[in-house]
DNA sequence: GTTCCGATGCTT
DNA sequence: AGCATCGGAACG
């Protein structure tokens, strides 16, 4: 799989659910240390009650509001750092948070490494100072894969208080994966 | 194998 | 008060 290519603006200025589907198997790459994205999440606009969005765009989440391609990096529980990146049209406030990578280079080769959200950022040295960064430049970005994954599609994770919106379809990860969260 | 719980700090 | 989590302890 070639993974020399850098998705654009474009490329993530589409509906989150569709980006989302094709970031399985795409690297993600900070510096020297990179991971190949085997499990993300679609968050839509300010009508996704699971979504930051759905309080309108706030200091911490008005970079959802913006262009798309942009990191949008914030603490979770207050220990883990999550990365996510903004797509769809500016103003919609749609994003894709990384779930789990597996280890390409720079990580090791424990393929535990960067299962889960706040182990994806831990293991790629991702935190807040990365928050709205614009991935079409600079040393944080994702480059293309060539071969599509086993998909496989599910209700996204730890967002139960969104009632039916928990159950949409809207995880995808590379399936039997072994370095996919396991709930 | 399962369930429970504390850590830890920012957000509304 | 609640949270887009994790790792360890306790239990069976």
């Amino acid at each position: 799989m070639a993974r020399t290519e850098r998705l654009t603006h474009a490329w993530f200025a589409r509906p989150a659910p569709i980006v989302a589907r094709e970031l399985i198997g795409c690297a993600l790459v900070h510096g020297d240390r990179t991971g190949m994205i085997v499990e993300v999440e679609a968050y839509l606009g300010p009508h996704d009650k699971a979504s930051h969005a759905r309080f309108g765009a706030t200091p911490r989440t008005s970079v959802m509001f913006g262009p798309a391609g942009r990191s949008y990096v914030y603490l979770c529980y207050g220990i883990h750092e999550m990365f996510n990146i903004v797509t769809g049209d500016e103003g919609h406030g749609e994003a894709v948070l990384i779930r789990a990578v597996a280890p390409l280079s720079g990580l090791g080769d424990d393929p535990r490494i960067g299962r889960g959200p706040g182990k994806v950022t831990r293991a790629l040295g991702i935190d807040r100072s990365h928050d709205r960064r614009d991935l079409a430049r600079g040393e944080l970005y994702v480059a293309a894969h060539e071969v599509p994954p086993k998909l496989g599609i599910g209700p996204r994770i730890g967002v139960d208080y969104a009632g039916a919106w928990a159950r949409r379809r809207l995880r995808f990860w590379w399936r039997d994966h072994p370095a996919v969260t396991k709930p």
